[in-house]
DNA sequence: GATGTAAATGATACCACGTCTCAATATGAC
DNA sequence: GTCATATTGAGACGTGGTATCATTTACATC
């Protein structure tokens, strides 16, 4: 459950590992699936009541800029939430009606992101790919979407 | 640059035609790439002042909700950015450390998207694609990313 | 193990994004 | 033109997230 790799990355990155850090991603490690910053928040706050929300906040920003953690909308312009990325990427399909999330693992983007780096002279290091669509409970309720 | 199809499809899903949503979506449709919630609200005071904040940001979501737009993170946890789906699907690449997004087309996921929509039952209308990296010029610059 | 230094922390004040409420208005159907 | 209803605009409000800064912690060096 917790992944000592990704504590080096944050070592290895430069940055030190304090126990805010600690706490937040072994949070973020415990709880399979989307997080809102809210949750993050509580279940901080329920392990180590002396970490400020200012930490918390922190370490997120720090987690997505190394490509930890990723925030994402499954919902209108509400609050993000954060999805952890496990081998730098995630894939997902959410259902533009209910808001359900599914994950899937396979996404054979490896090729594109080769020549996008010798295209754009970038140095990529993860992904998120995300599709929208009406899952199979909506549409067989009956749900009318639009067509594209 | 005004797509009337855009707003047919509001009318389709049975919303109004008012000019609140009519100037909004103008305003996105012809500022090309990503604009954050601020310069949106911006660009329409300049349009019509009498256009209220809280009417941009329904409209905001309800564009949303049709997939017409995508609120996406560029940069750690402050506000989103909106960007428009030309053909339900959009992908860039973002600079982990300067937040600067590249475009790009061509993402090849058509036979992914048919693969799924056999996999899971689902009826997929639309995609976001992102990357994540270093670009060009902050690698260049000497900076320093971990290694994944 | 002790010491030093810079990074990181926690507390709080602070700000802005986005939401809610509600009377007034515009839209589209008839 | 008239009507019912969705939508609006104004502003107060809540809350998520940020900036500040003195204090503390992690880690390197000795």
């Amino acid at each position: 459950m917790n992944n000592p790799s990704r504590l080096d990355r944050l070592r290895d990155a430069g940055y030190k590992l304090t126990n805010a850090r600690t706490v937040v991603l072994n949070v973020i490690e415990t709880h399979e699936g989307h997080m809102t910053s809210a949750e993050i928040l509580d279940a901080v706050a329920s392990r180590d009541s002396s970490i400020g929300r200012a930490s918390v906040f922190r370490t997120l920003d720090l987690l997505t800029r190394l490509a930890i953690i990723r925030p994402t909308y499954t919902a209108g312009s509400a609050t993000p939430t954060y999805v952890l990325m496990p081998d730098g990427h995630h894939h997902h399909i959410v259902c533009v009606q209910c808001h359900q999330t599914i994950e899937f693992e396979d996404c054979g983007l490896g090729s594109l992101a080769e020549r996008l780096e010798g295209e754009f002279g970038v140095k990529l290091t993860g992904h998120l790919l995300e599709f929208y669509g009406i899952c199979g409970a909506c549409s067989e309720a009956g749900v009318v979407d639009d067509e594209v």
